[in-house]
DNA sequence: GGATGTGAATTGGTTCACAGCA
DNA sequence: TGCTGTGAACCAATTCACATCC
């Protein structure tokens, strides 16, 4: 049946992707979808769907294709997403705020029990309906709320301090913006986004098409 | 000397992370760094750092390290950071307008020339001393600008119509924001940040911590 | 017939182990 | 001696090819 050990994380990371469309197809009331329609409209090869799929099961049928409302759940059901998740938005900055707009009104699987701040001008507002709390009462929201996932969004010198603060509350999935290499036991998960990082590495290859360009 | 054909995407993606532990060291006058010591800050393996390093050439001194300016130089010029990159941003929405302000005070090697939208309400504004443009200018400005890498933060339903927008006008660094699957020709290339699938990857994650935590 | 599910082959990336040099 | 630079070994992920089943 679903055979090896723990599913590559490269594979848990197009899951959500796969989700997305599914989502749409379900929508435009499509109740059929083949593993090379998702292709085209994943960017991904059939082969890997199905590769990817079968990590957690078999839920396709052969000569037919995956019934689209079925496997949307299925997915839901793998990432953990059938059940409420919430979130904690360390940073009310702009990217914060953006963050937290962002999933409140796109991303209907999560959410955003509040927002934390040390500027006065700010905390005590809300932001599309999520509170902006003060920074010393993150312990207390996090048990009272039951936060299991921590976004950062401060500045890089203090990322370190508010992983430690998350972990010590037993928040063991954090989404780090700050551009700093940050350091937890081996049971939590940090991802990194780097918008810096995004945009830099994507300049090498502006530059080589510009080159190439010029040669000859 | 540097050997193989082009660098793996894999590699491309760390020098940034490099650079950026390279600008502290250099800010902190210390000037020479071994692979060791970059390892633990950037948490990579040393061997990897030595590695990437050593698909461009031999930079370091045996016995030594690497001089911190030197190499932060070497990478500035291998990513193509030395000459100025003109970005634009389009869609001037929360996540635009954040990636504008973050980008012009954190990044000191990319130029934000400007954003564009089509709110009557916004066009005209300034944002960090970046002009809002209508989005009716686009053209105009990435020609007078010199634009060579844009910014995708619209709505993913007029993802696609940008992409082919920029396309045209030669732009064939891509930085999409919007959940969407885009095509392009080949020569172009697009790297997606989906802040959704950061998240919910992370959730797959964070579920896994609960399940082991109430097993037996 | 047509699409899934999967072993086998291949490709790509990382880690290991050590030779080479200041 | 100490740290870089790199071939070899290893491991992970993707692609190929096809048997399987509706």
């Amino acid at each position: 049946m679903s055979p090896k050990g723990d599913p590559p994380i490269s594979v848990i990371k197009r899951l959500p992707v796969y989700l997305r469309v599914l989502d749409n197809l379900v929508k435009r009331d499509i109740e059929v979808v083949s593993s090379k329609t998702l292709s085209k409209e994943t960017g991904f090869t059939a082969e890997q769907i199905r590769k990817d799929l079968a990590f957690f099961g078999a839920f396709g049928t052969r000569g037919t294709g995956y019934t689209t409302n079925y496997l949307r759940e299925i997915i839901l059901r793998i990432i953990g997403l059938d059940k409420q998740t919430n979130v904690a938005i360390i940073g009310a900055g702009h990217l914060g705020t953006a963050f937290a707009r962002y999933n409140v009104r796109e991303n209907p699987y999560t959410n955003v029990v509040g927002l934390f701040d040390v500027s006065p001008d700010i905390v005590g507002d809300e932001v599309e309906g999520v509170p902006i709390y003060h920074l010393n009462e993150l312990e207390d929201v996090i048990k009272h709320e039951r936060v299991q996932v921590g976004v950062i969004t401060v500045p890089a010198v203090h990322a370190q301090e508010i992983v430690n603060r998350l972990v010590e509350e037993n928040v063991n999935a954090i989404l780090n913006f700050a551009p700093a290499t940050l350091n937890a036991p081996e049971n939590v998960r940090i991802h990194n986004v780097d918008l810096t990082i995004e945009l830099q590495s994507l300049i090498y290859f502006a530059r080589d098409q510009i080159d190439e360009g010029e040669t000859d």
